[in-house]
DNA sequence: CATGAATGAGCGTTCATTCAT
DNA sequence: GATGAATGAACGCTCATTCAT
């Protein structure tokens, strides 16, 4: 009975976290009534306080949620692909083509926003959670390089800020043109500069 | 305190503006109260109600002042450049290394993010001032390509996309990184990349 | 206190329905604070919240009770009455003489003055209300009139009009002098008056 | 140069005055800002204390001012009357169908209800204020009386109080009828009440 | 004297949070 | 364990009143 008990509860908390992450997205933090989460979540405004102790607690559950669910994607990708540069191209190809979920956009640069804003009221560090991701970026681009994919003269790390700077700028530019713009060929065009990084055809290439 | 100069009550709305700007940034707009934004312009709350004549009013002139001032730098800058890439070239370094105005970082990711909640509650047109700046971007890219400084087989409309996109992201990046990082290299790094797309006339071009 | 019957949410809501009829009487519409009426309600002031949306809908929902109470209870007079005439002089007698409530007074003018002075804001139509009372009293003094009780010379509409407007007019008299003139002998004067305008069948009815 | 200034005072009095009365009628008494009635006398917010020391003291004013004119009226009308009678039926025909400035009507039943709410805070006495007028109504009925134009068994005091009544009653039909009823007509089947009263046609009466 | 910018108290209203049921 | 009525602290905003100019 125990592990059913347990069951209801992870059952209560994900829908609570979920109703949450959702009107965070659409209302704003601060716009958001612990009525309206509990609502969406099927539950009364009282009950919440069982699964998350108050509403900023709830708000570090969601930006913590939505940190390990974006990870767990993109080491996904990296595994499934074919090679360091197939898995850079996929994840670019989420980032720019595939991703489409508003409130999930939203709800990445409301947390990106309020952890920069009480950097220590809010127990999550932004500092940490994207060092980790520059860090995968990092080491993908340094296997591309070994595996020849990528100039090897190119410094990896500042690779990787430029592509984690890309994947928050694009985030940001779906903000209002969630169709308006032809982003596939976009990100063919941004495919192209970051190939215009690749092993130069020809031996002289190898020299540099 | 009457028969005040325009003088002063200019100098009021200007101090009660970046208070307000200052606020909104660091707590939010909802999290900033007019109260406190009247302290810091050293006023009494209600006092602020003679310049703005709601919060909401206040947000909308905040708003409006970054955008302004965004573009009328981007225009300076694009004025004193000696040639088109020369003016991308200084828009991406004023993006990537100058701009370190904390509070106007934040300022406009708010705007932004205010902007795709309430897409027609607040004055502010966000896909028309995005639009604004791209069709600059283009612009300059157009030229560029007119110049030979550009390989005329980009699409300037898609290129305008990703310098823009970036820009975005640098400001997001930047939101965490006041000056963890080698901003000058990486940024190197992107001018190689966009340099990449320069005028093919040959392989030895590659090299250059 | 979740789970409460049907009852105490009902008896809440009449609770603070009278307690603000009587503040609004007392100190004015807008003089009557939230506050106030909750106090007198013994509930915070924004608990009240719960039962109404907001101090206007507070407002409406008085004058909606104050308007339904009174025709009741012109209803009631009438059925009970012995005759057309006697229905007549027993509201009379309610109204110069039984009537007391001073709050209920007040209430009923600050109703009427509240709704001449925004004719739709409040969801009340005074004109239409007004018209139907005036209505029930003309048909009662047509009845009147066929029962051989009133001239028919007399037009029934008129002699309506002029009866409400007495009924207003007590009502701001009573405003001063709850108990200080003899309302009783000054009732019977005015039904005096109205008797003039009896039967004229011959002089004889003049002695009579 | 003083006798210019006094009137310059007088004048700015009475300009705040009928604009406080404006005001006061058409958004209510705490509906009515300073600025607001500053602005309709032309004058800043500020000046206004230069002539009455707060808004109760200005709201005193009105009320005595209308008060005052209401009586001054009525005394006018009495003195060109050619009979006793004569004062009372131009003083119904004044009442009922001449007076129609609405704002007047407004102000004169917000005056009331004000005076009745807070009968010490507002430094008038409604009682007095009535009790005078009824007193004029009485000795006009008994000038009447004498002069055989009224029946003597009436007591005058209860028929005065019957007019007044009327006439309170008159301004509270007519704010929201300003147009709608034939005035004129209901005025005359009241008169035929009144007149019902009258000396009976017959040497019988005079017994009585 | 008049001005009108400023104050400060207080209003209606909202909402995270608590707790009797 | 869940409910939802109640609280209380704040918020945005208004306005009578003051007073430096």
């Amino acid at each position: 009975m125990a592990r059913v008990t347990q069951q209801h509860v992870d059952a209560r908390r994900d829908a609570i976290l979920r109703s949450a992450a959702r009107l965070f997205a659409r209302k704003g933090i601060s716009g958001a009534t612990m009525q309206e989460i509990a609502n969406e979540a099927d539950l009364s405004a009282g009950a919440i306080y069982r699964y998350y102790s108050s509403k900023e607690e709830l708000l570090r559950a969601v930006f913590e949620d939505a940190t390990t669910r974006n990870e767990q994607l993109f080491q996904d990708i990296a595994e499934k692909a074919t090679s360091p540069l197939d898995a850079l191209a996929q994840i670019g190809r989420w980032v720019w083509v595939e991703q489409d979920d508003r409130d999930d956009l939203v709800c990445q640069i409301q947390m990106a926003l309020k952890a920069a804003q009480d950097p220590e009221d809010l127990g999550v560090d932004l500092t940490q959670t994207r060092e980790a991701m520059r860090g995968m970026l990092e080491a993908l681009i340094r296997q591309a390089q070994n595996a020849g994919e990528i100039d090897r003269g190119i410094d990896a790390r500042h690779l990787a800020v430029i592509l984690q700077t890309t994947t928050m700028g694009v985030q940001m530019m779906k903000l209002d043109h969630p169709t308006g713009l032809d982003v596939e060929s976009i990100f063919e065009l941004f495919v192209q500069m970051v190939g215009g990084l690749g092993p130069q055809t020809g031996e002289n290439e190898r020299r540099g």
